[in-house]
DNA sequence: CTCACTGCAAAGAATTTGCACTGAA
DNA sequence: TTCAGTGCAAATTCTTTGCAGTGAG
């Protein structure tokens, strides 16, 4: 539980609602869009509301308990943090996300590409797609 | 001119409104949003609509003229494609966006995931954000 | 001459804001 | 008790669709 002590620290306050997006995310595993947290959330939280759901996201987010990650269509999702910095992979069958640290060869890259441009590289994002093992089995 | 071959081979008009947005796109080099481009265009084009710059992007993305980048606060620009398979760096001071190739070092860091998570990749998103070379001179 | 393409208006989504009420601390 | 947090309604964007007129081939 300690996100809720975070929030607390953070001189945010645990309420309900907060809760519940965190509980929804937690037990999702997928990324899951706005009105999708707030389907699942109303069965735990009858009165809950989207734009509660969009404020608690842009808290959650900036709080870095939880990450948005983007679809090629421009869709975005919203999933539960690692700490860290992390990517994530997604199964374009099922929707499952796994999160994956950034090693050595991301800097690798990045200083491949420092050197190639001369941009002084400070953030990247990274997200794969594929087919995770369970939908694999399936073919 | 070989983008209005392209065009053509594959059975579309080469009409003032697609010329007109790729001449914007080309002649920016940073990636800009829709409603940017139509203020451009009419510079060229009077009558040049918003929803027709919808559709072209569509198209000329769809063809590979075109890239869709994305921004962590979810905005994405478009900006003119090099053939082939590529990434974009993006200047968060001036905007700038550079494609640069993948390398090895991507396949290598795909391997390493997929032999971590178990996922079969067969698709990326990467972005990398820093400062250009001309705006870290003016530091 | 035809039909793909365009612009406009209007519909639909996605997201944000204003405001009075509610509940966590 | 107090003020951060909430829900609702309405305002903003952002994007797509329907349709009649226009122009590329």
């Amino acid at each position: 539980m300690e996100w809720e002590q975070l929030l607390a620290q953070a001189g945010f306050r645990v309420t309900t609602s907060r809760r519940v997006v965190m509980q929804v995310l937690q037990t999702a595993g997928v990324p899951l869009e706005p009105h999708e947290i707030l389907e699942r959330g109303r069965c735990l939280h009858r009165s809950l509301g989207l734009v509660t759901i969009y404020r608690t996201l842009a808290l959650l987010t900036a709080l870095d308990l939880v990450r948005r990650v983007h679809r090629q269509d421009g869709c975005h999702g919203y999933v539960i943090a690692s700490p860290g910095h992390r990517h994530h992979i997604i199964c374009r069958q099922c929707g499952q996300a796994t999160e994956f640290p950034g090693g050595d060869d991301i800097h690798a890259l990045i200083e491949r590409v420092e050197n190639e441009t001369g941009y002084r590289v400070d953030d990247h994002l990274l997200q794969l797609a594929g087919l995770c093992p369970a939908c694999r089995e399936l073919r």
